[in-house]
DNA sequence: CGGGTTTGTCGCAGCCTTGGAGAAACCCGC
DNA sequence: GCGGGTTTCTCCAAGGCTGCGACAAACCCG
């Protein structure tokens, strides 16, 4: 049961939060000059200045001196995430796993993506994750320091034991995922386990199509629909960690049986077995079927395309309920509604004009992913240094690569 | 556009958020000895001293040399909100409008409810509730000073205007209840205005049945269903300030139409006028038919009760969405909702086992109001002391209660 | 009257800000 | 091409604010 608490300010905290606070600032916007973080800061030269240097000093950081701009004045010291500070990034969906090693600043260094296997364990696939996170690691630098791992279930996670607890697409439950991460990967790395939906959500708001907005809806559109939202600038959680499964909030009473336990749930009228349903297919599944059916509504299908504006009036039904719910800036549509969105976005905005309130639809769009498959694998960065960026000072219990390495042989 | 800002800490800010934290647990406690907010806000002895002799000086709180209390050492001295320091609360809902004046900590020093006349515009209302409000203010001691004002309206706030954007079962559209409100009782009082589903979510985290939990749900039954969210110990407010329009998740697709311009929406088929269709009584309107199904149900009708088993399943149906959507720590269910809940509640379990993901289900309860018809008003007085809570030196700029009853009159 | 507890006070350390000196680059006029 | 003026940045020392810790005093109880 999560309690609010209420906690003063001691002084110390003052320049944690303010390293915090710079740090952050460097990892959303990249390479900056110092000059450039007093304003997006709001403290003074020389507050930046020291701080700079504690976060150079904990190798989070680099400093180059610049040359001219061609604008007048002294060039301003360039500040910027350094190549040698990583994050190892997993993403575990129903058809592929994905492994990729991040910079802080969110450049990708190297990833890498494999079908999953459906028939052996979580083991199975955390050896393998593990494995894959081996190679990528073995091409960097010996120098370069792991600060955390994140990782991306499509699966209900519970925050305080990091359990997966219900996968029902992946076919897992109750799978201590967190803990399996960190005894393959070392005892000591800190690792961070998230729902794929509120990933993608952090993603999009760091690195994709709602990059500085506060209060945004990303959905997941691959066998079910996931979903992850930003409210007020901060990933919403839930008591448990579990909130943002909209997919789950029951739309037809006539509805079909959910793999979640109940009927009639938004993702089974509108998720891919919806889709592959309306259009005849409800024997296949999966990513082809599902290509097969964005190539013949390109290709000018009537039957298929009647069957996506069905769908999208489903789509828009559920939809607009999160609308109302969460009076978001911006819904950023991933997996399946991204791919089908050019077919879908016409009836769902006529559907939207007349189910959401104005106010809300006067400013909310609708857009699809500007991601796409990466999101997860982005959120899962983002997520594991967020530990770091509240802070800092937790860099100095990185590991070095070659830790890792010689530990997981 | 809501935007993100990340913004350093100075070190005189440090204070500020240091008297809103101290001041906050005072408000929320009540009456406190010195030595009972070190623990509370984890500052020093000195540091609460301090600040305590700040709120002293601001009028904010008082001191008491209190006498022995039994455990031995020295007494701690006592810290109380001033009686002496108020906001007026409206609460302007369909039927009925309310007005009460509360103290710091959330204090009652009076409170009056009348029935609110339908035919005339909303400046009538404010006229009306700004005369009951001079009246009660006549009764307080000169010295009193108010500190704000805050509404509870049963319409979409948008926040950044304070208008009311729409509330149609009040008839209103586009009013700007925050001038009209601040026109009448004076420029220079400060006024917030809110939902009533968020406020009387404020209300019940704060004085009613979820004190201290960060993730709840509230939902108002009154004509229609509104609802307000607390999520990770703050409101949930959304882009423009409308979210929580959890009444308005379309639930049937064949449903009938809303007063909101969309059909199957959530209060369609959970609200008062679709209980009194159920139990075939269309044509009655208001709390006095509501009244007459709760009495029936109690005399064991039993048609009444079957009404009542089918419109508990439908609660249950938008609620499970609301459940997998926010992952609550406690579902509080006001108006209607909590006058019917003795008749509804085992039905509603049944359905929500069925439909929300065990995790969730697992630690998430669902209770009647305590505040009853008081949430709303007792959240406007919330909602009011807000600015000075977060910002205790503002309380500098309250206005004398005297000044208020010159102005208006 | 002694033990235990709480409070107030004082010096110390940490953090940020301010303001001035100095450095580095640009522009312009000679 | 060169030097002065301008702009912008960095660095440094002083100053103010804050919270922290330790001590002594105040207080209650047995």
């Amino acid at each position: 049961m999560s309690k609010t608490t209420i906690t003063g300010t001691r002084s110390e905290s003052v320049r944690l939060m303010n390293q915090s606070v710079v740090l952050r600032a460097v990892h959303l916007a990249g390479e900056s000059s110092r000059s450039m973080l007093v304003p997006a800061t709001g403290l003074t030269r020389g507050a930046v200045g020291t701080i700079v240097g504690d976060l150079v000093d904990l190798r989070l950081l680099e400093e180059e001196r610049a040359g001219s701009d061609g604008s007048p004045g002294r060039p301003s010291t360039l500040v910027r995430p350094s190549p040698r500070a990583v994050v190892v990034a997993f993403d575990i969906r129903v058809e592929t796993v994905a492994v990729g090693v991040f910079t802080l600043g969110g450049h990708r260094l190297a990833a890498t993506r494999i079908s999953r296997d459906h028939d052996r364990g979580p083991e199975h696939t955390v050896d393998e994750v593990a494995t894959i996170a081996r190679g990528l690691l073995e091409l960097l630098p010996p120098d370069t320091v792991v600060h955390g791992v994140g990782a991306a279930v499509a699966g209900l996670v519970r925050q305080h034991d990091q359990l997966v607890v219900s996968g029902p697409n992946l076919g897992w439950r109750d799978v201590p995922i967190g803990a399996l991460l960190r005894d393959r990967l070392g005892a000591d790395v800190h690792v961070a386990v998230g729902n794929d939906g509120d990933l993608g959500a952090l993603a999009e708001t760091r690195r994709g199509a709602a990059v500085g907005l506060a209060d945004v809806v990303y959905l997941s559109g691959e066998v079910g629909i996931g979903g992850g939202v930003i409210a007020g600038g901060r990933p919403l959680t839930g008591s448990a960690g579990c909130s943002g499964e909209v997919g789950h909030i029951p739309v037809n009473p006539d509805g079909l049986p959910c793999n979640c336990g109940s009927s009639g749930c938004w993702e089974t009228e509108a998720g891919d077995h919806a889709l592959l349903r309306r259009v005849g297919r409800s024997d296949e599944i999966g990513t082809a079927a599902i290509e097969a059916v964005v190539h013949d509504a390109e290709a000018g299908d009537a039957a298929v395309l009647a069957a996506l504006d069905e769908h999208a009036r489903w789509v828009a039904f559920g939809l607009a309920g999160v609308m109302n719910t969460f009076d978001p800036d911006l819904v950023v549509l991933g997996g399946t509604l991204a791919r089908i969105h050019p077919y879908i976005a016409e009836a769902v905005d006529r559907e939207l004009d007349r189910r959401v309130f104005d106010v809300i639809r006067a400013h909310a769009r609708v857009v699809p992913s500007e991601l796409g498959i990466d999101a997860m694998l982005t959120g899962a960065a983002e997520w594991a240094w967020e530990s770091v960026l509240t802070e800092p000072p937790r860099a100095a219990s990185g590991v070095a690569a070659s830790t890792i390495l010689r530990r997981s042989a």
